[in-house]
DNA sequence: AAAATACAACTTGTATACAGAAAAAAATCG
DNA sequence: CGATTTTTTTCTGTATACAAGTTGTATTTT
């Protein structure tokens, strides 16, 4: 096969964002271009070109004369996050339900089955994994692409933030990631039903469920007073 | 000044930019890489880097194999343009007005004074390109990385939008984008009073006015009927 | 001994040269 | 004369070499 630099380079991308979603490669992490054009058989070229594609999509930071890192989480952000997600992802829902294609409705039945195979015998990893992919064509399936590049954005978060509380391994847990498992089932018969009020409902309810994980796991009361702050900053 | 390449890249990008949301670069028109590279003299490597990240943006679209393409807008965009815009343009200027800072503040007025220059004596270029100013800014106010993705995306095209219907010169669209200006005004004095409830709602009116220009100049009735589409298509 | 500065090693950014693919042009065949 | 295949040309993709910038270290100076 002679398309070798290509498949190369899709590799490539595909490494980092498993790497960089399921937190082997943590926030903050500076990437060495030598080492990773070494490590893949591509010159430098390419791969910085790698590097601008995934810093527009939200995965890398690009800093003029210095490494390439893997984007930040702060709890700022965190805050951003839980304001943009409930939003973006009703939207997305909906337009699933009215959008969706056959094909597309069958790949979705098909990442559902991959996330059940990772919840009975997969690491944290593989569910994080999963979950990301099942989304990912429920956005797909919106096919809006004004909507799409903030949902995308959304997905590398909280796969991230997923994969602290994918790991611990308490009975509670379990019960919800089952839980969140029937709501994956909910969704596709509502988006093949094309009912996008049931839609939009359950993407309420999949996000009230997964931010109790968060709030359970990573957020103490920090951001349990979010809307009360001064608004504006005035200097001297 | 030694900067020279560095400079020279960010001229190219802004240099894109413009020609793209004014049209002088109309959606589906083909980028010459050997031409622009002697143009801004620089060399294809960093030229290619800019394309790609204004592919990342939204500018451009990339076709392996095939040269760079402005991005096109079809009706299907049209469409999901219109499902999209007011709600993010709702949260973002919520947003803006729950965390302007004081210089950004600044910084809004001066692109409203820029904007009202524009609409006494300046071209429809310079109308569109100053109105995208003025909402760039807003956008910088919300600060929320999940939700600038979208927003700045849906600036692109209601910029190109807004070029059709920012060149026929009646009396009725002379009016209205002067009542613009007006809801610019009501915008900065929300933001400035962080009163994030009239911030939204300007955000609605301000939203509506500018999709009854567009249903005038671009639509036909070709939208009218957005929401009873059949869900899904079934082959066989 | 601490701080500052100069130097060296390393890393990022750019240019050029080359390889491969697509498009255009020319030639051959029906 | 038209259609198709082959050749040529043009443009995109990659690699390598070089320039510029950054960081760490050592030496010098106070």
């Amino acid at each position: 096969m002679k398309d070798d630099a290509k498949s190369r380079k899709a590799e490539l991308t595909e490494h980092l964002k498993v790497s960089i979603l399921t937190l082997r490669l943590q926030p903050g992490t500076d990437l060495d271009e030598a080492h990773l054009s070494d490590a893949f058989g591509l010159s430098r070229t390419p791969l910085r070109e790698v590097f601008r594609q995934l810093a527009g999509e939200g995965y890398l930071d690009l800093r003029t004369n210095r490494s390439a890192r893997v984007s930040e989480m702060s709890y700022t952000t965190l805050r951003d996050f839980f304001l943009a997600a409930p939003m973006v992802y009703g939207a997305i829902l909906r337009l699933a339900a009215q959008n969706a294609t056959r094909p597309q409705i069958d790949a979705l039945k098909e990442a559902q089955q991959a996330f059940k195979a990772a919840l009975r015998s997969g690491s944290a990893e593989d569910r994080a994994l999963a979950n990301n992919r099942f989304h990912d064509v429920t956005g797909e399936m919106s096919g809006n692409v004004y909507l799409l590049p903030s949902f995308n954005r959304l997905l590398i978060d909280h796969a991230r933030i997923g994969m602290t509380f994918y790991r611990p391994q308490t009975a509670k847990m379990t019960e919800n990631l089952s839980e969140a498992s029937n709501q994956h089932d909910a969704i596709i018969a509502a988006i093949e039903a094309g009912d996008e009020a049931a839609a939009a409902q359950l993407a309420e309810d999949h996000w009230n469920l997964s931010r109790d994980q968060i709030e359970l796991f990573v957020m103490p009361d920090a951001l349990d007073v979010p809307m009360g702050v001064p608004p504006l900053s005035k200097p001297a």
